[in-house]
DNA sequence: TTGACAACCTCAAGCGGCTTGAGGTTCAAG
DNA sequence: CTTGAACCTCAAGCCGCTTGAGGTTGTCAA
C-alpha cells in the first residue's frame, strides 16, 4: 500500500506546502503520519487521496472546519450526505454575496479614478476626495464579510482543537 | 475646532468600532488623540474626518499599508497625486481578478452541488466525489491570491511600525 | 567507509487587521 | 454622593498558514 512518500514528495504530488502539512496534522485534519526510525514523516497512497481532497476543498473556499466536516462525511461514507451539499449550497451563496459586493466596489472606484487622470497635486485630487467623503459614493459599500459560511453551530475554539490534538 | 468627541462618540458617527480606533491610534493611523485630565480620549472634527477617510478606503478594500500612502497624500496636498492613481488602479485590477476567480468557483460548485440532489449516502455523493477528484473539475482554481495589491516596495514588518509608533 | 549536502525535524514567533477579556478608573446624571 | 455606563491599559486570541533558528537524518558519490 504505502509508496514510502517523504514529506517532500507528497508535497510535490499535491501542491501542497511541507510546512501546510505539518500543519494539517497539528490541527488534526491529517492523521499523524508514520515515521521512519529516525523520525521523518513517510506517506502512503491514502493520505496522498486525504490532502488532495483537503487541498482541492481549500481552494474551492471552504474553511479549515468546513473540511473537517466533509472528511467525517467521507470516513463514514454510510451516512447521509444532506450537509456536504447545505455546506456546498452555503459556499455558493457566499461567493455570490461576495462577487456582488465586489461589482459595486469596482464600479465606485473605477468612477473615482476615471474622474481625475493624475498629474495633478493631491489637493485637487478626485481619488483623494472621494475618499474623504462617502457622501460622493453611488452606493453603499462594506466590503469586508467574509466568504466563509458562519457554521450552524459555535465552533470550539483553535486552541482547543490544537490542543485536543496533541491529546490524542 | 474641537467638538470633545469622546471615543464611543466618534465611533458612532464613523462606524468604527472602539477598539478599532485605538487600534489604528496604536499603529500610527490615527494620531495621538487628546486626553481629558483623567486621562480620556477627546476628538475634533479633523479626527473624525481622518477616521471616515480611513473607514471609506477600507470599505473600498485598500490595505492598511495604502492607507498610509494615501493619508501622507492628503497630509501633504502639494505632492502629486499619480500614487493615489496608482494605487487605485491596482485595487480595481485585484477586485476584477478576484471577481474572476470567484466566478469560476462558484461555476465548479454549482456544477457539483446540482449533480447529485441529497438524501443519498455519502459514499455515492457526488460532492463528496468531485471533491476527492479535481480532475473532474471543468477549470483550474485557486482561490486564495488576495485583494490587497502587493506593495511596490518592501514595508517595515508590523512589529517594527507598532514598535516605530510607540517609541514617537 | 566516509563526507557532503539536501531534506528532514521541532519549537517559537510572525503575518494582517482587528477582537475579546480581565481588571481597573473616570465622568455625568440623579 | 452614589451609581453605572463608558472609558482606560495590557495581554491574548482569531484564521490559516509561513518563516526562521538550530539541530538531525538519509542518500549518494568518492
Amino acid at each position: 500500500m504505502s509508496f514510502g512518500l517523504t514529506i517532500g514528495a507528497l508535497a510535490r504530488q499535491t501542491d501542497v506546502k511541507v510546512a501546510t502539512i505539518r500543519y494539517y496534522e497539528e490541527i488534526g485534519l491529517m492523521p499523524k503520519a508514520d515515521r521512519t526510525e529516525g523520525g521523518q514523516r513517510r506517506y502512503g497512497a491514502a493520505e496522498r487521496d486525504r490532502l488532495a481532497f483537503i487541498r482541492h476543498a481549500r481552494d474551492l473556499g471552504f474553511s479549515v472546519e468546513d473540511i473537517r466536516g466533509l472528511l467525517a462525511l467521507q470516513d463514514d461514507p454510510s451516512t447521509p450526505c444532506d450537509l456536504a451539499h447545505e455546506l456546498a449550497a452555503r459556499q455558493v451563496a457566499a461567493i455570490e454575496r461576495r462577487i456582488r459586493q465586489l461589482a459595486v466596489l469596482k464600479g465606485e472606484l473605477t468612477r473615482i479614478a476615471d474622474s481625475c487622470k493624475g498629474g495633478r497635486m493631491a489637493a485637487d485630487c478626485r481619488v483623494i476626495h472621494a475618499l474623504a467623503d462617502h457622501g460622493q459614493c453611488a452606493h453603499d459599500h462594506a466590503a469586508h464579510d467574509r466568504i466563509a459560511a458562519e457554521p450552524a453551530v459555535p465552533p470550539p475554539t483553535r486552541k482547543a482543537i490544537v490542543r485536543a490534538a496533541k491529546r490524542a
